[in-house]
DNA sequence: GCGACAG
DNA sequence: ATCTTGTCGC
């Protein structure tokens, strides 16, 4: 697909239940090992996003910062269900909204804007708010232009990005409860400890020292800070009911 | 050269 | 991310 890293998470999108009636019919029509045609879309991508990241402003352009946006979204197979919950400096909810998008990427590292972006982008249309957090990489990327950086050029607002993982960069102890992330030399990121640790990079807009402290003051030392948590919470319940969800309704009924 | 790889 | 029951521990 014009990025030989990317083979196997290509791979598993190919093998899941609902693409196997393709690949039936793909395999029975031609040799996939010698009539193989690709004009590499992956390499196409990345040599866009390596483009864009140029444009990216690791600065602050907001003064003051009341009202912060966390956006999430759940899925059922390609189906994304998206939220977006708005809170101020304190935490209190100020609004929050919800959208169904079908998503038309599959998961590959580095390439998560193109199968989640949309989802969020649309959730994210309509609400007010002066800074977005969502789960996932800002400049922390192998091109520097991770979702949240991605994100925050396609909504032109101040955006920073919270993961529970690290996607590349090395990690090097700054003091007590902080960590630098770093790639190629430079400063991409920081990991917060004291507890399960979470990584902050910039998306767009915002400063790191800036992205760190929103962070931690929406942040209880474990799991995700407040805004991401409620979207996460948010995006869950709008799903579908499975069986498994069904059966707590089911004994509440029957006690 | 091989492997690592957000959600 | 999603599939999934009970279980170990503060």
């Amino acid at each position: 697909m014009g990025d030989p890293a990317s083979a196997p998470a290509i791979r598993d999108s190919l093998f899941r239940p609902d693409f196997l009636r393709y690949a039936d019919k793909v395999n029975k029509r031609s040799n996939p090992f010698t009539s193989f045609q690709t004009d590499k879309p992956l390499l196409r991508l990345a040599e866009k996003q390596a483009k864009l990241a140029k444009l990216i402003i690791e600065e602050d352009v907001i003064v003051d910062w009341e009202k912060i946006a966390g956006v999430d979204a759940a899925y059922v197979g390609d189906r994304a269900y998206a939220a977006c919950v708005v809170v101020d400096r304190s935490g209190r909810v100020v609004s929050e909204g919800s959208a169904e998008y079908e998503a038309c990427f599959p998961y590959v590292p580095s390439y998560f804007y193109y199968r989640e972006g949309p989802a969020l982008a649309a959730v994210v249309r309509g609400l007010d708010f002066d800074v977005l957090m969502v789960n996932a990489h800002g400049v922390a990327h192998p091109r520097r232009l991770g979702l949240a950086s991605q994100l925050g050029l396609e909504l032109d607002k101040p955006i920073l990005g919270v993961s529970t993982s690290l996607l590349i960069g090395e990690v090097k102890r700054r003091g007590e409860g902080i960590s630098d992330v770093f790639l190629d030399g430079s400063l991409v990121g920081v990991r917060l400890d004291g507890g399960p640790p979470i990584i902050v990079s910039v998306g767009h807009m915002v400063s790191l020292g800036n992205a760190a402290s929103i962070v931690e003051a929406l942040w209880r030392k474990v799991g995700l800070p407040r805004p991401l948590a409620l979207a996460h919470e948010r995006a869950r319940k709008q799903r579908r009911p499975r069986v498994s969800d069904l059966r707590n309704t089911l004994q509440i009924a029957w006690s």
